[in-house]
DNA sequence: GGTGACCCTTTCACTGAGCGGAAGCAGCCT
DNA sequence: AGGCTGCTTCCGCTCAGTGAAAGGGTCACC
């Protein structure tokens, strides 16, 4: 910036970013004040900044003071590549298995040491479910998690491990434990949770793989295992199948 | 900016905002001189500036020299208000409908003189389909559009009227013609289109409302209209009236 | 109706962040 | 070798950007 900054060496740009990345799964709205302390910005700053953002179509501002992320951004943000081949990819069949067992479907991804959920159909039924799109959880509470983490790099699972937060009284926070449900996800091809990271959810997950790697995980929510645990698991395998010969169709991906 | 810039009054956050938004649907890649050029600026300025959007992790550069949007775009993308609620509610009964037809499913609201596909489940048949969720199409050839547009302000209506495109040999370019079909679609409560954007597919919209406005519009796609357009219309409306309750049980919207 | 807590908005003098022409570099044609 | 296109770096000029301070508006609680 120019002149009398505090902090010399960051531009507007960045100031810009922060604003934006201030929002997040548990701020959709946001006021002058919150965005101001969130991106780290003097009050006057934010408010010329965030002017120009909503001005730039990047925002928008509420009726009463609360600031959200505009319909621009949200277009722009539907451009971003990875993803979307994945996804489109594996809609289909994750609408099969949705409409075969009306249970709440995942698609995910691993992020560093955090699970990346890309698409998700609900299910009716009333199933408590943590995940949104676009979010991120703890690679050891929830099935699609623990099915990335059984295949992910060794420093990303020690560093999982190191730290093991607790979601409800079911979740398994002792590292030993871990690996061993990690051993036996890979022998078995699948994992799962039981209320790990919700109260009343269980899930069950199966890896996505293409050219010898897990690339992604497809998962379900349901309310109990007890039931139909094989039956589910039969579902999600040949859906990820399916997906898997997609994905090897089109070559390696973007 | 400071120093000898070449167009005063613009600032440098209106130049990054115009470089995230020179991406659109049909330029998901774009090199460096494209994106200056696109966005206006020379290009030792782009240059920089896509440097701090790279770094601030809302763009990412591909291998090649091509730049894309970041993941973490998308996610604060995900976050923007308006469309999360509609789609939310309406994501069961497109489900139904898509599981019931297997045919392509759209959710639509009108942004100005054009179509804003909100979300979308693709039929399994190969019936052609130009939209894509976060796609503009024009309002006059569109089943959805139609729809939209037969309940638009009548400023919309004469504008888009005003400039009818052609996109297949069968769009309807005759202003006369569309006011006709507007009356058609206000009478019977739902639009039709035969290979009007795309050769070979044909669709049905109807209206979504709340409070009495017209919020959105939900379509199908199917190859033809022949055998069974009644049981399409009855289909969506029956899934039309499900999240106009929706709707109507949550209260006037975000 | 006073007081305090909270927001938001505007002002303004200072200054270094931002600017972009020019030049240099690398690849890829003909 | 010469021309073309696209990326990167340099660097001196200067105005866009900065934020403390002051102003205003709206609650709620005593």
């Amino acid at each position: 910036m120019a002149g009398n900054t505090s902090t010399p060496g960051s531009t507007v740009l960045s100031r810009g970013l922060a604003l934006l990345f201030a929002f997040d799964d548990t701020h959709r709205r946001l006021t002058l004040s919150e965005l101001a302390r969130r991106a780290g910005l003097p009050l006057p700053t934010a408010h010329r900044l965030v002017g120009e953002l909503v001005a730039g179509g990047a925002l928008v501002r509420r009726p009463g003071g609360q600031y959200v992320i505009a319909r621009r951004l949200w277009q722009v943000g539907l451009l971003a590549p990875a993803e979307t081949g994945l996804r489109e990819l594996a809609a289909p069949f994750m609408n099969d298995l949705h409409a075969a067992t009306r249970a709440t479907v995942h698609l995910a991804v691993r992020e560093q040491s955090h699970v990346l959920y890309l698409e998700r159909l609900s299910g009716r039924a009333s199933v408590p479910v943590a995940s949104a799109v676009g979010a991120r959880l703890p690679l050891h509470a929830t099935g699609v998690g623990k099915v990335l983490l059984a295949h992910a790099p060794d420093d990303v699972v020690t560093d999982t491990l190191g730290r093991l937060s607790r979601a409800t009284a079911h979740t398994v926070t002792q590292p030993a434990r871990i690996r061993e449900q990690l051993e036996r996800v890979r022998r078995d091809g699948y994992a799962t949770t039981v209320e790990e990271m919700t109260l009343g959810a269980c899930s069950v997950a199966v890896p996505i793989t293409t050219g010898g790697r897990v690339v992604a995980a497809l998962g379900m929510v349901v309310p109990s295992l007890e039931r139909d645990r094989t039956r589910l698991v039969v579902a999600l395998q040949v859906a990820a199948q399916g997906v898997r010969r997609s994905l090897d169709g089109l070559g390696p991906g973007p």
